[in-house]
RNA sequence: CGAGGUGUAGCUCAGUUUGGUAGAGUGCUUGGUUUGGGACCAAGAUGCCGCAGGUUCGAGUCCUGUCACCUCGACCA
């Protein structure tokens, strides 16, 4: 692709400053504000239509795939949240309590949910009997607090709106099955709808989430190199179900403890999508999330027969696509940028000369590509385009996850790279606790997840060099 | 939570060294001319100089404290 020329002053390029290309996207766009609360965002029209149609695609897989939605309390008594060890333990740090109401004195303080384990499994205590109670498959879209030191619009904030799955089944290989397969929707859905290509697989015992036996995870890989922990599927055993006192009849009468799961994903996907497909003139949508897949602008507004033919056209369009007809006393040129900004897939310009020859200019938001098209067959058109600008961002995002992926054989080599190079490294790893915190002390790197798709890249432990157990990928994270 | 930086008009920032009437560009409003890559002219509105104390005849400017945001770490999704 050609170096593009930049055309709106006020975006920083990402090349220059990646963090404040980033900030300044956010802003422009006006996907966000901040808010008079320390590390709480607002989530402005634009940013949240982003967010609705995350949601409308997910949901329905969701409940496609037999999950309920369900609405929880916002607040846990403190004996609850205490009730599973590691849990507690790791979530401690960055509780909101309310330990007041009024002048009152609360008799036991009340924590704003930090995540909804615990309460999900106190319901399920009251309501599993039998196994024909069995699975439980509840989902929530709703707000966690956890009181982060630092944040960033989309990637860190004190208030998270995610949606947040927990289920309870028979058996550890249900239970197991349900954990992969959640995994496997956000995977799709990264592939599909977002157009990022992820690294899945398993979080290491350092990194994986207090309370779970397993936690697998979906990494994505930024434009400046950086790793993004993006979604989370855990397999609980019956760690939770123990601790809750979940129990139920089984197939031969006896009480057993069920097996749980929790996944959940958060707007933080929205960070990772500005931060894949943004350039240097605003954000890049992918059409199936933009909250306007088609931006009609007339060049005037003075010639009735191309007004009306343009209102024609927005009507036609409007029947399969999320369209827009810009017709403000804004210059063409003005809102030319503006959804460029905003990442348009598509833009459509329909100026006195084209309406002539019945044809009009369509402008792809992923490569400025401008061509002619006939307005009989528009709607193909757009069709087609839409399916190319998929095709080609995924292809472009997948080709930077590729290009920036290394291969470290030993210590030296590891260190080099993290040194000079942004992006993941493959390392082979004895799993030992200690080489991983070595190398992020060595490196500043962490340990990003044990891959699915296994190779072997050598025999050895790239760091203390005993046997190894598993490649893995190494990154900078945010 | 550690190190550094920044808070002045909606936004970007000058003014702080040397205390003395609150500034520019852009945006906003109104009217007109324009409209194929952020158009032009004219008129107008907009400020607890982040917040709280202090020094001073007088503070955007000096001192103390505090809050927020940004960057880099630590922690986490």
């Amino acid at each position: 692709m050609v170096k593009q020329e930049k055309l709106v002053e006020e975006i920083t390029s990402r090349d220059v400053d990646f963090s404040k290309w980033y900030t300044d996207i956010v802003k422009k766009a006006k996907l966000m504000d901040y808010s008079s609360v320390k590390g709480c965002m607002i989530i402005r029209p634009y940013g949240f239509a982003i967010w609705e149609n995350i949601q409308k695609f997910l949901d329905k897989t969701f409940k496609y795939l037999g999950h309920e939605n369900v609405a929880m309390p916002l607040l846990i008594p403190e004996s609850l949240l205490q009730k599973e060890k590691d849990h507690i333990k790791g979530f401690a740090p960055e509780v909101a309590w309310i330990t007041e109401c009024g002048s009152e004195k609360l008799p036991e303080r009340l924590c704003i949910r930090p995540t909804s384990e615990t309460l999900f499994c106190s319901h399920y205590s009251q309501i599993i009997e039998s196994y024909r109670d069995l699975p439980k498959l509840y989902n929530q879209w709703c707000s966690v607090v956890r009181w982060e030191k630092t944040s960033r619009p989309f990637l860190r904030s004190v208030e998270i709106f995610w949606q947040e799955g927990h289920t309870v089944h028979e058996t550890a290989q249900e239970a197991v099955e349900e954990t992969k397969k959640m995994l496997d929707v956000y995977v799709n859905f990264f592939k599909n709808q977002l157009l990022i290509p992820v690294i899945s697989g398993e979080k290491s015992e350092k990194e994986k989430f207090s309370g779970a036996k397993n936690t697998y995870t979906v990494e994505a890989l930024m434009y400046d190199g950086k790793a993004l922990q993006s979604a989370t599927s855990h397999y609980f055993s019956d760690n939770f179900s123990k601790a809750f006192n979940i129990t139920f009849r089984d197939r031969k009468n006896k009480i057993s403890y069920p097996f749980g799961t929790s996944w959940g994903l958060a707007t933080r996907v929205i960070g990772a999508v500005i931060m894949v497909h943004g350039d240097d003139n605003g954000l890049v949508l992918p059409p199936d999330i933009s909250p306007i897949q088609v931006i009609i602008i007339p060049i005037t507004l003075k010639n009735d027969f191309v007004i009306k033919k343009t209102y024609e056209i927005f009507g036609i369009l409007s029947l399969n696509f999320r369209v827009k007809l810009d017709d403000s006393k804004r210059s063409p040129g003005w809102k030319f940028s503006e959804y460029e900004m905003k990442g348009v897939p598509i833009r459509l310009e329909l100026g006195p000369k084209d309406i002539e020859k019945n044809q009009c200019v369509l402008v792809r938001r992923d490569n400025q590509k401008k061509v002619f098209v006939s307005i009989e067959n528009l709607k193909k058109s757009v069709l087609n385009t839409l399916n190319d600008i998929k095709k080609n961002m995924y292809e472009t995002a997948n080709n930077r996850l590729r290009s920036r992926t290394y291969e470290a054989t030993d210590l030296q080599n590891f260190l080099d790279l993290s040194k000079n190079k942004q992006g993941f490294i493959k390392a082979m790893w004895c799993g030992d606790v200690a080489c991983e915190n070595k190398l992020k002390e060595l490196a500043l790197v962490s340990l990003r997840c044990i891959p699915f798709n296994q190779e072997r890249i050598s025999e050895n432990c790239v760091c203390c060099k005993k046997k190894a157990e598993s490649m893995v990928y190494f990154g900078k994270s945010y």
